[in-house]
DNA sequence: GACGGTGTTAAACATCTGTTTTAAACTATT
DNA sequence: AATAGTTTAAAACAGATGTTTAACACCGTC
């Protein structure tokens, strides 16, 4: 087979409709089912096109994945932008509690496809695929070093201490538990309808449940510091 | 079609080989890959058995699948157990303690499976099938509302205050972080290798973690609701 | 206008997967 | 031992799905 082409490593696509489309499409049904459960086939009807342009544009299925997962890093960069802008912020409980509020507030964005973005990159959390380590590099795992960091300075802790990582993920849980188990929750509390009022509400309580426990390490680590009689327990 | 078995309905099983080992493996398995990503192929081959028997037996995957589910259930019966035990407690907070070092401390467990009935049902939370509202009614409500009334307990609120809801699910988002999560969690922090003493500080930090919020927050409420000064904001 | 490259289409292919069929093996009862 | 009911095995079926093929339309260039 000498002329085929399969652009896919050619990345000098001319913007055109048809792949965008099939882009678009694909993280729409990405996002929705997984990688497993997504179709090439549903994914070329909700994009209009035919089911041969999938494996044309991008080679095949997996690589359709990789390429919706590196377009997903776009919306993490603008999240970057967000957090970086946060931390020109003083207080760090300050940033910690607009950032909170940041993600959680546009989770349910279905309309700007950044809340798509996010509940994809935390589908791919919970059923790893082989984009996996892809993923995590590009796009989590530069998120997590930067929650990591701003935990660690409301600790007053290194970025690599156990209480910082743990922590960490205690607020990552609870987020993507509003994320990732939303049906469930829908389920169980009827009431919860996620309006914009109540998803205010929740980003409100989650960074006053973790910052509970934040400041009230920050507070306890610095009496013990500067406190006559030292190491009292041990 | 006069003599179509399927002994599916009738459940007087004779407790024989066959059917307990399909249904051991198919734990395995849906725990695993989730109800779509297993294969039915799969299941019968663990279990050493021909691919027809899943049909002969259960009818179809499906009731498989929820046959699995009520499986799980004895499981979730036993964490009732657990849990009642628990409530005898005078100390709420110790009792939420124990819970939470109970549940995370048998998560990883792959011999007993307790764990593998844990996330499965957790799985079942991130990717609901059709079995969505049985498994949640059977197994996930009892012990939402369990952890519901300990923690409205720990706060002083009736059981269906908004607050008490908030943060019966931080602390489902944390738990179930470290069972659906783990994956990533491995690659993001290698040094977490999940040993049973890493375990018992993860399930300590959670309890502590959540305790600060509780805690501080009845703390508050008591104190308001002494002050001679009533309604100070408002 | 011929031509090479690009994008698109309809059809077919190959594989996987849930399920069924048909017959054989086994078990217990008479 | 014969028989009826139950369980297992091998093969095949039907549908879905990722992928490929071969033909066709479009488009600018020589």
């Amino acid at each position: 087979m000498p002329g085929r082409t399969t652009r896919a490593r050619c990345q000098k696509a001319p913007a055109d409709g048809t792949r965008t489309k099939l882009l678009a499409a694909a993280v729409a049904v990405f996002a929705e089912r997984g990688f497993d459960g997504a179709t090439t086939r549903e994914i070329c009807s909700r994009a209009g096109a035919n089911v041969a342009l999938v494996n044309y544009h991008f080679g095949d299925k997996l690589e359709l994945y990789r390429e919706v997962i590196r377009y997903a890093i776009d919306a993490a960069a603008k999240m970057e932008m967000l957090n970086a802008a946060l931390e020109q912020n003083a207080d760090p409980s300050d940033a910690f509690r607009q950032l909170v509020h940041g993600v959680i507030e546009r989770l349910s964005e279905t309309r700007n496809d950044f809340g798509l973005h996010l509940r994809l990159v935390l589908k791919e959390m919970t059923q790893p695929t082989v984009a996996f380590s892809d993923v995590l590099d590009e796009t989590l795992r530069p998120l997590y070093d930067r929650l990591r960091a701003l935990i660690g300075r409301i600790l007053n802790l290194p970025i690599d201490h156990e209480t910082t990582r743990l922590c960490t993920h205690s607020v990552m849980g609870q987020v993507s538990h509003y994320a990732v188990a939303q049906p469930v929750l829908a389920y169980l509390w009827p009431e919860m309808k996620m309006t914009p009022e109540q998803r205010q509400r929740v980003a409100e309580h989650i960074a006053d449940f973790s910052l509970a426990y934040l400041r009230s390490y920050r507070a306890k680590t610095a009496e013990q510091r500067h406190s006559r009689i030292p190491r009292r327990s041990r």
